[in-house]
DNA sequence: AGTAAAATATACCGAATAGTATATTTTTTA
DNA sequence: TAAAAAATATACTATTCGGTATATTTTACT
């Protein structure tokens, strides 16, 4: 790793929760010069924009959640517990994520959507990437039996990343956790009345 | 009314799309400028400064949307229609909603709860309001004996708000109103098999 | 170790930002 | 309709914005 691309990692490392908290629009040079103690020189010998800066801050945002949550799925050992991973990791670990502004992926969509259209792509991919683990876990309880075979996998991937995303919202702006034990008892409820067969 | 009075109206009506659209930090004086084809002195003559305007679109934003949906909800002669009423808004109405921006409560929410600190009791007092709405159409639903009495209507409608606002949040990203079907006939499961008496 | 190359710092640019003081116009009321 | 009051336009702050050209320092290689 050259000194350039140690660098780079840095300030992606430095700005990526200031990004996540601020938005990725209001958040500016002088924020990461501040965060990163780097000067122009350095953040823009790295990245040719802050547009770049903000992708590759909103795709270690994404990853290093996505990592955190697919790992504790695979140490399940059913395609159930997989999926209540899933639905508990923010009942244990809310505080933790939200110190960093957050679900990347609630945040970045919000503004992409219809203002940061240069991030739409970034975060419609990371979502997609996102509920097709969720997906293919389903499927993977299917094909084990664990699962009704008839019921649609991308349908109930979306509702359970439907649950989970509006209680992070509702969680956040409450300020109260209660509402992440209240989505993994709704999604409990989905799997063993809908999904398991 | 004064001219003031029609004048300050008239702003918040011109650019509460503006702010909903691209954000209430990113929204500038001069896009509200431009949008309203007045001057900063007309402007600043009416709100005290931006925060102020801010707040006054967030309501009208809220407020807009809000008559709509209890509008279609009071029209109806049950707890259930009048739920589904909710749920099936935005199946019929999500591309004029997403013409303005989307859902207010979560394009603010956003900003609001690590950001835009001013923001934030308004966004959680309508959120609240919101809820409140769909826990006493619950409750109502219980009273004439038509939802089971033992449910806890709090929690029920916490988990239909969220549904439907995960679900705006991933039809929007993936330009996609097929999540808002897939939603409504969720919710339509969770009120017959769990709600219904 | 010395030197070329790479990386970072410094000093700047023009444009846009929110906000204000004052001049002008419009509205209201006597 | 004339004068007072209210509302709006104009012209101007100071600051911050993203970005760049160039000087300086640090790294890497011979």
């Amino acid at each position: 790793m050259t000194k350039a691309e140690r660098t780079r990692q840095f300030i992606i490392e430095r700005s990526s929760a200031i990004f996540n908290t601020r938005g990725y629009d209001s958040t500016s040079l002088s924020d990461i010069q501040n965060a990163t103690k780097l000067t122009k020189g350095a953040i823009y010998g790295n990245f040719a924009n802050k547009k770049e800066l903000a992708i590759a801050a909103y795709e270690h945002n994404f990853s290093s959640l996505m990592e955190k949550i697919s790992a504790l799925m695979k140490h399940t050992h059913s395609a159930k517990s997989a999926l209540m991973a899933y639905a508990n990791f923010y009942v244990q670990n809310w505080e933790t994520v939200f110190k960093v502004g957050g679900c990347p992926m609630l945040n970045a969509a919000v503004e992409a959507d219809d203002h940061l259209h240069y991030l739409r792509d970034a975060v419609r991919k990371s979502m997609q990437r996102f509920m097709k683990i969720l997906q293919q876990t389903i499927e993977e309880g299917q094909a084990r039996n664990e699962f009704k075979a008839d019921v649609n996998s991308e349908e109930y991937a979306a509702t359970i990343f439907t649950l989970m995303e509006g209680n992070i919202l509702l969680a956040k702006t409450m300020n109260d956790p209660k509402y992440f034990q209240i989505s993994a008892n709704r999604i409990k409820s989905i799997i063993e009345k809908d999904l398991a067969s």
